[in-house]
DNA sequence: ATAAAATGAAACCAATCGGTTTCGCAAATT
DNA sequence: AATTTGCGAAACCGATTGGTTTCATTTTAT
């Protein structure tokens, strides 16, 4: 089944899978062990994982060893990244909002004293 | 009620919903006009992404003007960019990879050129 | 050969999701 | 004053989600 990652991402155990994965490769049984869920549960997530690419799954014997593949978020990475600029154009417009009424205070000070 | 930002653009909607209001504020039925559902669907979309502070809903006589909260993605880039030094070794290891088996093909050739 | 370990697959469940239609209300137009 | 416009809320619907338990299968260990 063709997966989405934004979906895949939205799971916050999902999300952890992928920060345990980042670090070294595992079994599907020793991701279960980190999760208190059933490892049928977590098995369901690993496939939902592999299905958008986002990890790799590789059979050694009985066993599958899961890694993760994180360059798959690029494509967060990116549709994130197109609104970066207008946020920090946003947030420049605040500081300069805000340097201005800190402007207008030390104005308005200084014609108390001169009052 | 608590709303997840990753849950917020998990579906595609409400992704292009924050891209249309990130070019301008519309009002609801502005947004709705966009797309081929109902108003009272993209109406739910909205108020999942006013709940997660993607979008801030002002009220204005009678309508009410959506307007994009951008910034509020930088916690899904922060997120994400915690691995991207880790996809890029991973990159850069394939680069050398490749690398080697281009020069091992231009040792080779260079065997057959001799032999 | 038998037992144990690692896992997939299936059946099931309640909750949530994304959608609809209908109704009602307040603000703006006529 | 009557009508139109913009919208929320509610009821409903089928599909999906995240979870469970149970069972079967394959590999490894005893």
């Amino acid at each position: 089944m063709r997966r989405d990652v934004f979906q895949a991402i939205a799971d916050p155990t999902r999300r952890e899978i992928i920060g345990l994965l980042a670090q070294n490769p595992l079994n599907i049984n020793a991701v279960a062990d980190c999760f208190p869920t059933s490892r049928a549960a977590i098995s369901k997530h690993l496939k939902i994982l592999t299905e958008c690419g986002l990890v790799v799954i590789e059979q050694q014997g009985r066993e599958r060893i899961c890694e993760a593949q994180p360059e798959k978020l690029r494509e967060i990475s990116d549709w994130v990244e197109q609104y970066r600029q207008f946020w920090n154009e946003k947030l420049d417009s605040l500081e300069r909002y805000l340097a201005e009424i800190q402007k207008n205070k030390v104005d308005k000070v200084g014609e108390v004293d001169k009052g």
